[in-house]
DNA sequence: TGTAGAGTTCAACAAGTGTTGAATTAATGT
DNA sequence: ACATTAATTCAACACTTGTTGAACTCTACA
């Protein structure tokens, strides 16, 4: 409660503190709007989209769930909202997978890439809006193609563009590719952060770049199996074919 | 609606179809306890411990609701009970790791062992358990708890003995090895099943085997870079040292 | 035949949900 | 000073949720 005052701060408020009287404009630009959206964000993080709820996103705001309804329309808005990412990742992605000194696909690739993304969620806003989209995923339709578009276009795009600088793929060797790299990826974080297996979340960022790193290297240089279809390019790309989960 | 009769199959029920008075017993012993178990495992399997309600497992089930709470108490004992799995996995998981003709962790038990996965997911009631763990765990403490325990002591487990045969490892250096098993795994069940990226989703068990085989392959029998705190086996076995996901 | 008991349904309660509209207060522009 | 408008709260509606207790109907057994 009033946890607005604390987290929105440094917008505005000239006014004296611990005033709650019933009703009426408070100031000019308060940074109310910010504040339930980072309540939001905060609270899909922690509960997903079903399990958040606009009560519990306005009590962590300090204000009243009308309110909520009168800044962002709807819950479905709200989410969409709280998960834009606040920063376009595509550029940070860029710069923080490219190493000190140039060599972007070179040995010890992977692991500076799982270090670099492990270090990422480690403490960041990008992490609660990473954990929204991923525990509102697993159940909301709206979420489950939020994440997998925010996953092909923005995560996989740049990977695979970043590590593919001298090679010749294919389109769709690129995105076969880059989507294993997901795979190992998205279960780390799955086994890291939403379910706790002991053995990795307690190991250290290090410990597990070392250990992850080659497996991810070996997807996006290495001499995998591909499948037999996608050797001669003839770009089947967002295809769709088949969805056995029923989502 | 009445996908009971259809979903209870040759367990009883003598009496005329298309009956539906009000109130009273029906007959001797209809299967309506495990037409319900089953309507719960789809509803959790599709939806998650919340997503999943009560009268909609029971209108499945074809059935009053009040029945559910009749047969299972509470809707956390169904959830418990429609969980447990219908066979122990570790004889299952056992008999399917070891290929045809011996030698358990030789060349290729890697790829083996992901296709096993991937066909014992692809269709059967397994699937729908494992799924209805994964979506639930994501958002629901007990569900979290259960799936952890599972992976934990069934799957991990039994992976670890399995190919650890005629190797020595400290305990530790197992549970680490099946965990990182773990983590390329859960990537995989979630980008495939929950997540359909397309290109997992799209992809066939033999391709996906021939392309993230070797990479458990390494995990259980390759040259990892372990962390340095397990190589002398003091054994910190489930210690549970750090939960950053706050769950 | 009668009685105990299991199977089943009905109707409702209390709590929590998203959402809405009216009312109230303060700042701002004229 | 006055009207406008934005910010905020209150109170409620319509709905869904898990859960409960009473009632009803049939079978099984004495």
């Amino acid at each position: 409660m009033t946890a607005r005052r604390a987290a929105a701060g440094g917008q505005a408020g000239s006014r004296p503190a611990g005033d709650r009287r019933a009703g009426g404009r408070r100031a000019g630009d308060s940074g109310t709007r910010e504040a339930i959206g980072e309540a939001a964000r905060a609270q899909f993080a922690e509960h997903g989209y079903r399990g958040a709820t606009i009560r519990g996103i306005a009590a962590a705001a300090g204000v009243d769930p009308a309110l909520v309804h009168h800044y962002y329309g709807t819950k479905e808005a709200l989410f969409a909202a709280a998960m834009r990412l606040p920063v376009v990742p595509s550029e940070v992605l860029s710069a923080a997978l490219t190493p000190a000194g140039g060599m972007p696909a070179g040995p010890g690739f992977g692991a500076h890439l799982v270090r670099t993304a492990l270090q990422l969620w480690e403490s960041d806003e990008l992490k609660e809006t990473f954990l929204g989209l991923l525990r509102s995923a697993v159940t909301s339709e709206q979420a489950s193609v939020m994440l997998r578009e925010f996953i092909s276009d923005s995560i996989l795009g740049t990977v695979a563009r970043v590590a593919g600088l001298g090679r010749q793929w294919s389109p769709a060797e690129a995105e076969y590719r880059a989507a294993m790299v997901a795979t190992q990826m998205l279960g780390l974080a799955l086994t890291r952060l939403v379910l706790g297996l002991p053995a990795v979340a307690g190991a250290s960022v290090d410990e597990l770049a070392a250990t992850v790193g080659p497996s991810v290297e070996r997807y996006l240089s290495g001499d995998i199996d591909l499948p037999a279809r996608l050797v001669c390019s003839r770009r089947p790309r967002t295809a769709y074919p088949r969805r056995p989960g029923g989502i």
